[in-house]
DNA sequence: AGATTTACTATTTTT
DNA sequence: TAGTAAATCT
């Protein structure tokens, strides 16, 4: 363990720049803004200005003297993190980069990087993708099947979501199981032996994963030394979106706050839409439980939307049974209603969408000012080829990940073998890209790699009879061996992959491989900003599937953005159009328990609230890419439920 | 023929 | 990504 810098306590000299916060925030926010010590929790509703009030807030503390790098600032997105910090050094005028922000995991995997020895984290499930488990998971899927029961054994991204619900409730799996996926109750055993199988695992490989970095930072904060040590150092605790964090999230929040106390917490219990990853929006009303002297400050001003909006918006949500009592006053001057319209099938709707995009853009709405949402990635397909043929420039910034990242991974493979040559996974993807290498060769080869002490040397000497193979081996070593050669510079192993190998590679597979090639060439710049190899691999796992467009921000502006609901949380457009508000599809034709619905619910007045001017519900009668077989659509339930008077209906020609 | 690779399908929301 | 069917190699 390094004796860190933590210790040294660094008073903060430079002077900051003055700040009117009376100029700059209303009587709400800047009650919120000027808090001075103790436990706060500040209720904000959509458009109020949340993010406003934490880089405020900074500034102050910063104006305080508080030493930058003792403010502990958690967000949802490490994106948003870096923004509000960017924005606050601007306000005080110095540079705040040693603030501590980021997601949760990204703070976790600072404080564990220096009490402990982790070689690399691995968000994925796959490692668990070996024989042994393999094959038990081979004979239920068989058992069950002959039994009738068509599901037979669940996919892997089934047993993660378990595991990881396991993890961040603290709920025992049997109950996590019951209460999530009934239908796999009797496998509850296995499940056992697998995710035993499964720690094992990751211990071997010196990996953690999304949950562990969680997991781990809050058994080390449960050590009185360093809960002292933590707790001392961090004299100011902001976290951002606190209705999105899980029980592990809210346990970190208290032990590091422990002994100073002055944690800030701000949310909305009305946007809160990541229960399924473990999100409970009772930490809210938790935090007032575990800290009664809680200063609650609300903020109830809307900036954002117009009346209309906000209107149809409140009515979604003021049936909610667990709400904090506030309500949501506009400032906007009046203006149009919300359109509600109803389309022949997903054709028209796209048509329409892309018609009325091209109105607004007459009438001077720049396209990066518009935005189409949906409940899920494949809404979009039709959408994407009206925009394509109208010549309508989009972004799309959901995706289905794998696809887009492909590339990305493939390049990262071989990065992973240079900077830890004992990493199966990587292996194993990068060899899989060479012809006549597929799953049985690569196991070989990894299985010569792995016993020896000089692991490249091992690809000269092993002994293949196809010529095919060995000719892919040999160009494997030759990519690896330049990749040693030039293992000073990340930027400059990427372009060598690119030259080798990879480009032609693409150009065979991927009628898109020009778009994949420059993501690439981004990659390569993007490296550029870090200074070790492990730290760029460790960032990009936090980035989970950080998808191209998020990370590089490819966008040159003129874009319109298509979205699922939960990536658009925190942003804003002047128009928005929310489509499929059709049954079964909004929600979710899963949804069953009135919980979840009533999730789905705030995921539908999470999209109404990122409108500024103008708002546009659409839903298809009809469907023919419907994967349930539903000809005739319904409207959503939830349109149902809206005040006739709260929207215009338009019928389309 | 048997082993292995490759091609093709479908997919809730994500740090 | 993952499961399976088809294609290909020895």
């Amino acid at each position: 363990m390094s004796k860190s810098k933590v210790y040294q306590i660094t008073p903060f000299v430079e002077t900051a720049n003055e700040i009117d916060f009376e100029e700059a925030l209303n009587p709400e926010q800047r009650a919120a803004v000027l808090h001075d010590s103790g436990p706060a929790l500040v209720l904000a509703g959509a458009g109020s200005g949340k993010t406003r009030v934490i880089t405020y807030r900074v500034a102050y503390l910063i104006n305080k003297g508080i030493s930058p790098s003792r403010i502990f600032l958690a967000t949802f997105t490490n994106r948003a993190a870096k923004e509000m910090v960017r924005r606050a050094s601007s306000l005080v005028g110095l540079d705040l980069s040693s603030l501590w922000a980021g997601t949760f995991h990204h703070l976790s995997n600072l404080l564990l990087r220096k009490n402990a020895s982790f070689i690399g984290y691995s968000p994925s499930f796959t490692i668990l993708d070996r024989e042994d488990s393999r094959e038990l998971i081979k004979n239920i899927r068989n058992e069950r099947v002959k039994k009738g029961d068509k599901k037979g054994f669940p996919r892997a991204n089934v047993l993660q979501d378990i595991h990881s619900f396991h993890i961040n409730t603290k709920k025992n799996l049997d109950e996590v199981v019951l209460e999530k996926y009934p239908d796999f109750v009797e496998m509850i055993e296995v499940f056992k032996v697998i995710f035993q199988d499964y720690q094992k695992r990751k211990k071997e490989l010196n990996l953690m994963d999304f949950d562990d970095l969680l997991y781990y930072l809050d058994i080390l904060l449960d050590e009185p030394r360093f809960r002292e040590m933590y707790g001392n150092y961090f004299l100011h605790i902001l976290v951002d979106e606190y209705q999105d964090t899980n029980l592990l999230q809210a346990e970190i929040v208290q032990k590091l706050g422990s002994i100073h106390h002055n944690i800030m917490v701000v949310g909305d219990e009305h946007q809160s839409i990541y229960s399924f990853r473990g999100a409970r929006f009772q930490n809210l009303l938790d935090f007032l439980k575990e800290y009664p002297e809680t200063k609650i400050y609300t903020i109830e001003t809307n900036y954002r939307s117009t009346p209309e909006i906000l209107s149809l918006a409140t009515s979604i949500v003021s049936s909610s049974r667990f709400s904090f009592k506030k309500g949501l006053r506009p400032v906007r001057p009046e203006s149009e209603k919300p359109v509600l319209a109803a389309c022949q099938d997903v054709y028209q709707q796209a048509s329409f969408v892309a018609q009325r995009i091209l109105e607004l853009y007459e009438e001077g709405i720049p396209f990066s000012e518009m935005a189409v949402l949906y409940r899920n990635h494949f809404h979009s397909m039709e959408l994407q080829m009206e925009f394509i043929r109208r010549e309508i420039p989009f972004t799309v910034r959901s995706g289905l990940r794998f696809f887009e990242q492909a590339h990305i991974k493939d390049i990262v493979s071989f990065l992973k073998i240079i900077q830890n040559p004992k990493d199966e996974l990587a292996w194993k993807r990068g060899l899989k890209l060479f012809s006549s290498i597929g799953e049985k060769t690569a196991h070989q080869i990894w299985e010569k790699v792995r016993t020896s002490s000089l692991p490249l040397k091992a690809l000269g000497g092993m002994e293949i009879k196809r010529e095919a193979i060995r000719e892919s081996i040999r160009e494997i070593y030759e990519i690896l061996s330049r990749l040693e050669r030039s293992k000073d510079s990340i930027s400059l192993m990427i372009e060598e992959l690119l030259d080798s190998f990879y480009a032609q590679y693409l150009e065979a597979n991927y009628p898109n491989w020009r778009v994949r090639v420059e993501d690439i060439k981004q990659l390569a710049r993007y490296s550029e900003t870090f200074s070790t190899l492990e730290e760029f691999l460790s960032e990009l796992s936090l980035m989970g599937g950080a998808r191209g467009e998020s990370m590089f921000a490819r966008e040159d502006g003129e874009a319109v953005i298509l979205s699922t609901v939960h990536q658009a949380k925190g942003l804003e457009w002047k128009v928005v159009f929310i489509i499929w508000l059709a049954e079964n599809h909004f929600p979710y034709y899963k949804s069953i328990t009135s919980e979840e619905i009533e999730e789905e619910r705030r995921v539908f007045y999470v999209a109404v609230t990122r409108a500024k001017d103008l708002l546009y519900l659409l839903y298809p009668l009809t469907s023919g890419s419907d994967p349930h077989n539903f000809l005739l659509l319904k409207p959503s339930p939830f349109i149902d439920d809206l005040d006739d008077s709260s929207y215009q209906e338009w019928s389309i020609t």
